[in-house]
DNA sequence: ATTAAAACATGACATTTATCATATTAATGA
DNA sequence: TCATTAATATGATAAATGTCATGTTTTAAT
């Protein structure tokens, strides 16, 4: 079982506000978990009774809508919680957490973290601060969504995933969607998704080869999500 | 200077938290405020410094997008709170807050508030509940926008209106919203948002008499929003 | 290496939604 | 009350987007 005190990531979340106390104990009620690609981590409903903290990886969260399709939320990455405002609610998860690539996270078990709430001013500081970030995240997604084309969002889409995930040696973006993922992202058909990345590279605003984009023209794309 | 101990909206928002002292504290380090309909209780990018608690009326929360059109994120009334994101994430607000009716408001100075999460952790716990109630709803706005049609999410707003702010004695919604704010919740255009109550009168489900409209066939619109 | 399945791509077309123009009605102030 | 403005309503059309069909490429499994 590895330890907490000496986790990188650690630092990067709300856990940073612990003493070592509680990093100690942390360690020992912890449990690891790899995620392979592809899995899910919890579904949407379930009960899942802790956090998880992302050590490495990424994941997207999901949300059923009612025609029987998977709108993606929101992507969690390295250093992030999972599971908090469900926690905190005491309900069950409103998303879906699945992996996008193989990942390692650990599971802390709410009794545990509750204990911080009750002892730890900074850590619950650390909480709220990040469900808010959240919050403004989703206000502006709401009205990005409302407000702006196909073609506005998925320029903001690429530069969004330039921004947050960086690029390979080769320049291109980091994180791997498929056009069904990005589609779902941005709101929309899958179709429409992949006619605009092609009608976006004869632009020469980017490049396609297979799976791979890479973003050629980034002003003319911010000028494009406005 | 009306007494907090004996506000009843106190009774259901966060505040329900604090202990007697508390309250007295507060009473007096407290402002009061009239708002008229139509009136901005704060701007998108302000320095609030504080919070307001709603006695009385609805507000809307907008926020300016791109393209120079407000988008209502959403509607807050009697006893909830506003501006607890920003004075917890220290930042401005993000969004404005407008007056849709004649408003009694509160406002409590950041300092006096800030103190209650250091010293009352279920006030903090309250206010965390509330928040990520915030966040769970943004969500599922979220996928509403981007996977409902604009006639389902009319439906669904007209339903949500009954449900939350309650009808008249002639079975009208009791708030008032101007088909511009409609068309601004749903994420749409005026006119869309017209002509779609126009279809629904038609097909009887609602009945339109000036700014009045009456719900006229509940099933159906729960059907029509999925 | 071969084949089956999945992902990607594009055309054709239908549907939804926005935009612009223009009435009509309701609200407001002198 | 009347005039003026704002809000509501509707038609005509354009633009955006979704859907279905189909072909191509990539991926994965045997």
């Amino acid at each position: 079982m590895s330890k907490c005190e000496q986790c990188i990531v650690r630092e990067f979340s709300s856990l940073k506000a612990l003493t070592k106390d509680e990093l100690l104990k942390l360690s020992s009620c912890k449990t690891s978990h790899i995620i392979k690609k592809g899995e899910v981590i919890f579904e949407e409903g379930e009960n899942v009774n802790g956090i998880y903290c992302i050590k490495d990886g990424v994941c997207k969260l999901t949300k059923l809508s009612a025609n029987g399709k998977d709108h993606i939320v929101k992507l969690v990455t390295k250093g992030e919680l999972l599971g908090q405002r469900s926690m905190i609610s005491d309900e069950p998860v409103n998303l879906s957490a699945v992996a996008l690539e193989d990942m390692q996270v650990c599971f802390i078990p709410k009794s545990e973290v509750m204990g911080y709430f009750d002892k730890n001013n900074q850590f619950s500081m650390n909480v709220m601060k990040s469900i808010c970030g959240d919050l403004k995240e989703a206000d502006d997604h709401m009205v990005n969504l409302a407000q702006k084309t196909v073609k506005e969002r998925l320029a903001e889409t690429l530069l969004y995933l330039n921004n947050t995930f960086g690029k390979n040696k080769d320049n291109s973006l980091k994180i791997q969607l498929s056009r069904e993922e990005l589609a779902s992202i941005i709101g929309t058909a899958t179709e429409s998704c992949i006619r605009l990345l092609s009608d976006f590279k004869k632009l020469g605003l980017i490049e396609l080869t297979g799976k791979k984009i890479i973003l050629k023209d980034i002003n003319a794309l911010k000028k494009l999500a406005e």
